[in-house]
Order: C-alpha cells, then structure tokens, then sequence
DNA sequence: TAAGATTCAGCAAACGTTTGCAAAGCTGCC
DNA sequence: GGCAGCTTTGCAAACGTTTGCTGAATCTTA
C-alpha cells in the first residue's frame, strides 16, 4: 500500500493531525518537527491522497471541460488554452467529447457533477440554456466557451460570430459578389443562428436581395460541404460565392465547385469561418474568419478560475466576445 | 446542498445503509422499501458522491491518458479512441498533456497517481522505462500507446515502426530512388530509433550505401521539416527522396523542395508517417505509412479494462504491434 | 517563583459512502 | 407455543484527510 499520514504519524511518534499541519504549512507546527516530518515523508514516499482531500475540502481542484469533438481542429487548441491555464493554476482539466449530441452532453454534465468537479467548461450545442444548467446545482461555477445556448446568465467566451460572418459576407461583397450561397450545419444551433444573422444583415445593409435558395444545411464536415454545393450546382443554382459556417465546409465546397468544373475564386469565391490550420497551408488557402481559438480557451480558464476563487459571492456573469479578424487568401 | 444518502434516509425514516444498499441493487432490501427509496432519491434529484465512493471503494472509475500534444493532428483520434472505449466501460479520462516535456509527463504522472486513478494510458517520450515507472506504484495498471520507452515490462500498443519504416523507404526505392534522406525529430527518442532502425534495414538490404549527412533530426513541425530540407540543398547535397518521420515534416520538406526550384515526386520523392487527415487532402496528397489511431487508443483502452478487472492477479504484460499500411499518393 | 501568555501537540469529529456483523421481525413447522 | 431459518434492517467501522477544541509544556515577566 501507499504510505498515508498515518504511517508517518507512527514512524514519527507522533499524531497524524500534526503530521497533517506540518505537510501542510499550518500554523503550530515546531520547526524540529516540521522538517522531521517532512523528511519521513520524503523518504516514504509520500503522496496526499487527493480523494480524501477532496471529500473534507469539498473541492477536487478539477474542472471538467466538455466539447463536441477533439478530432474537429477546431477544438485542440481550444482545450490546450483551457488545460495550461487551470494547470498552471493547480487545477486538473476532464475531457469530455459530446459527438455532437445533446444526450452525451447532458451524460458528461452529470458524470462531472457526480465527479464533484469544482466548475465545468462547456461549448455547448444546446440550444436552450435550461436543457443544460437544470441538471447542474446552481453553484457551480459554469462558463461557456465558443458556443453557448439561447438564454443563459452563465459567462461565456466567444467569438462575435454576427460581426464575423458579416466580415466575411461584406468582403465577399466587396469583391463583386452578389450571389452568396451560405452553408451551415444544424449542429450548433446557435452559432448558427447568429452567423445566418451575420449573413442576412450584411446582404441586407447592402441591398442585396436574399434568395432562401441559397441558404443550405448540413454539418460540420468536409463530405458534408462538398455534397451540398454539388447538389446546388446541379440544381442549376446561379451562385458566385459562397460563405461556409466553417473552414472544413468551406474546403469540401472549394473541392465541390473545382469538380463541378467551376473556378474559384475566379468563377466562385469561398470563405469559411474559424481558421483552422489546414486553412493557412501552401496548397489550400482558404480565406476565412480567424478565430482566437487558444485566447478563448485561456480566457474562459481566467474566467473559472475568478469565479472559483470568490466562492460563495455572488457571481456576475462576464460576456466576453472576442473581435474576428477577417483572413484574405486565395480562395477569394 | 445536494441531497445526500443520509437527507434520504431521514426522508424514508429508515437508515442509511439500507438506503445504499437499496440504490446499489445489494442484496437484503425488501422490494417496497427499494422501490420508495428509488422514488424519493429521485424525487430528491440525488446524486452519488463519486469522490465519497471513491475514498471507500478504492477506486475512482477513472484513467488517465497522458499525450504529448493534443493540437497535433496525430493525437486526437488516439484520444478519441481511448475515451469512446473507457466510457462506454463507464471510466472518465483525465487527459494531459505534456507539451513534449519530460518533465511535464512525470508532473501529470504524480497529480494523476495523487487523484487516485485506476489506472494511466500514455504516449510517452521517456527514453527509458525507469523515468517514468519509478514515479508509479506497481500496482497500478499502465499501458502505453503508440510510443513506449526502452526496457518496460508493460503492455504497450503501437505500431511496427521499424517494419513502417521499411515500407516506406522500400517503397522510394522501388521508384528508383537512391540517395534518401530522412528527417526525424529527437522527440520521441524510442520511435526515432525504430523509424531509423527500418530506414537503416532497407536500404542495407537493397544494397544502397548510407550517407550519414542525409539523416538529420529537428522537431514534429512543419517548420523543421521546411527549414532543415533547404539546409540540406542548400549545402548542395543531392538527394531524389525524402523520407520524414511524420507527415507534418514531410509537408514541409515538400514546401522546402519546391522553393528550392526543385519538383515533387518528379525530382524528389517524398513519404511521410502517420496518415493525418491533411495528407489525404486533394491538394497534398502525400504518401504517407497509415497509423490506425482510432483502433491503437482503443486497443490501449481495451488492455487497460483487462488489467483494471483483473485487479490484483498477476498483470501478463500484452504488446500488441500493429501492421503498418502504405499509402500512396501523389508525392512519391 | 508564581501567574499569565504563548507555543506545540493530540483527540475526535467530519466529509459521504460501503459493508461486515448483529439484531429484529417474520414465516412455517412440529 | 417454541424454535429454526430466512428476510429485512440498523449499527458502526472504515476509507485518508482536515481542523476546532483542549490540554500540556514552555516561555515571559514582574
């Protein structure tokens, strides 16, 4: 077995509530005794066993962070900015993947809260905040990272996702562009939404008629981009851009239109959304929306981190959205 | 405060062990009195304290998997692997990562043995096994995936590098290719030498002499691969393939011989390791040796829910190596 | 030297579970 | 009615910590 305290205790002739202060940096522990336990200690091997820690502290100094996909690389550098930051902070992060369904969300949810986590980072595809924060106890702390649901007083990180797609939408009209295709995915419900608003508001401002033809839904996967804009193309759509909700519909529709016989950009602008870093490759391209993944990630860790410092107080919901940052390449 | 067993069993006006034997389904609880504390621990919105139950059960239903990287495109499908195989075995993955430091993989090491987890999965850079198993009790079930150090008595799960190796090299020479380089990273110390190994054995058994000045070792980025392929033109030296220890240096090396002027596959062949999704890319198309990532985290996976079942009999190390595939496309 | 202040250490409860053991309640049989 | 045997329940210890309270020992000061 491990060594616990009170095998210290015993080899030091002592009680384990004072081997307990002395490892602990307490107050009321000599100086003699201090360093003869922590030499027996050493030489033991010990280690605090962080369970039992955890059920007298109540607090595990863990997080739980929960994200549609790791394989989406979207996502890596997202939860790299979450783990260093609460690393650095003493915390320890659990990864959990949804798959994109709101059943294996709300599952991780409840395994977290089980797990006695001390807050819970969430990009989350609900659509509607109660689907998610009904199962959670109100005061652990919650933050939402890129993607969060309609109607939630939680802190959220995120992009301005209307201010990005109208970025995009307004440099594909600048380029001339008059018929934009928009191809989104139904998979997260509100970025959805508001890049669809993004879409619609900058044709609009430019008097640009909108044609409901023109707006397509798949997912979030490349296959997903190339199917639909083929099928677009057959159809015998007349379209000269296209803003995808992502990069990786984004490169399945550049692959879609070259196949179709098309140009891009000269006969079809493409731009996607998130810069993903296939995006920026030699041979790809793609003009897109930068996204801050790695800042969202560290920013929504500050955030935990404040609201788990000042347990108990009250908690004013922080709403960070981050500037986009249009990308031109060869794709427009 | 949530609800615990004992606010139940208060509830119930019975006691609380009856009230843990009745959710655990244990033997000796009448069926009505299971069948009201059911309701009530519902109606209450109970959850089991997974911190509690670990302290008494000595076991946390939890694992941890240490990578490198996680933002590198080789990871997260492994990670995938191993998380869609311990959850449905109703495991949590801790997942950390080392950044490619040493030092970091011993730090998750020990935060993960102090969590008490049942049992850790790692992709480790260590060069020798004593670095990183003196850290851990014996007793406690290790597994390592696709990269394992020198000397362990662990199970491990990986791939053939050294017969990986061969196949691609064996493939250059089959394209008339006879002066071939190959750019490695000191990264992983253990899957350098088995990549090199097989390097060395092809080329010894097709007879061609070994040029020492065409190894060369730098990182597992894009950019060493670029900037150390134009060193070595740049000095001159002559080469027609290029065999890199993983695609992303192969990527770059393809960028560095086309800024040099030079063609690929025409001047110069070049191969890759590990199948990452840009390989396939239309535009990249890089022969590469296939890792089937996805089955390597679940096979780890699979041998961790053994040794975590069979807790305490003897622990039959497994090494499961995995048959290399090449791919190959437009860049040989 | 006596009294008070201060330092150091130990006892025991608590955190929320599980579980071995014992007691109580019930059934049925002679 | 008594008793064996079974079912159902409760008591209390245990898991490895932290910490409030108390007491003993030492130190300070007049």
């Amino acid at each position: 077995m491990t060594p616990t305290i009170k095998d210290i205790a015993a080899r030091a002739g002592i009680s384990y509530a004072t081997v307990s202060r002395a490892l602990n940096g307490k107050y009321g522990v000599s100086p003699r005794t201090r360093e003869r336990v922590a030499a027996i200690a050493r030489e033991m091997g010990y280690r605090p066993n962080a369970i039992a820690q955890g059920l007298v502290n109540r607090s595990t100094k863990t997080v739980g962070l929960i994200i549609p996909d790791i394989s989406n690389p979207f996502f890596p550098r997202l939860v790299l900015g979450v783990e260093d930051t609460m690393m650095d902070a003493g915390y320890s992060v659990f990864l959990c993947n949804s798959n994109w369904k709101l059943e294996r969300e709300k599952n991780a949810l409840l395994q977290l809260s089980r797990k006695q986590v001390d807050g819970i980072l969430i990009s989350s595809i609900a659509a509607r905040a109660e689907e998610i924060e009904t199962i959670l106890p109100p005061r652990i702390p919650l933050v939402y990272l890129s993607s969060y649901p309609e109607g939630t007083a939680r802190s959220c990180v995120s992009l301005n996702n209307i201010q990005g797609a109208d970025l995009a939408v307004s440099h594909l009209l600048s380029r001339g562009r008059r018929r934009i295709a928009f191809i989104g995915s139904t998979q997260e419900p509100h970025s959805l939404a508001d890049r669809l608003a993004g879409y619609r508001g900058a044709l609009e401002r430019a008097g640009v008629p909108l044609d409901e033809n023109l707006i397509i839904l798949g997912e979030f996967r490349q296959e997903s981009g190339y199917l639909l804009i083929r099928r677009l193309l057959n159809r015998g759509i007349l379209l000269d851009g296209v803003f995808a909700e992502n990069d990786l519909i984004a490169m399945g529709a550049v692959q879609g239109i070259l196949d179709s016989g098309r140009r891009v950009p000269a006969d079809i602008s493409v731009i996607g959304f998130d810069d993903i870093p296939i995006a920026s490759h030699r041979e790809i391209q793609l003009s897109t929306i930068h996204q801050p993944k790695y800042r969202i990630g560290r920013r929504a860790a500050e955030i935990m981190l404040r609201l788990l410092t000042m347990h108990g107080d009250s908690h004013p919901a922080e709403h960070a959205a981050l500037e986009p940052e249009l990308i031109v390449r060869r794709s427009t």
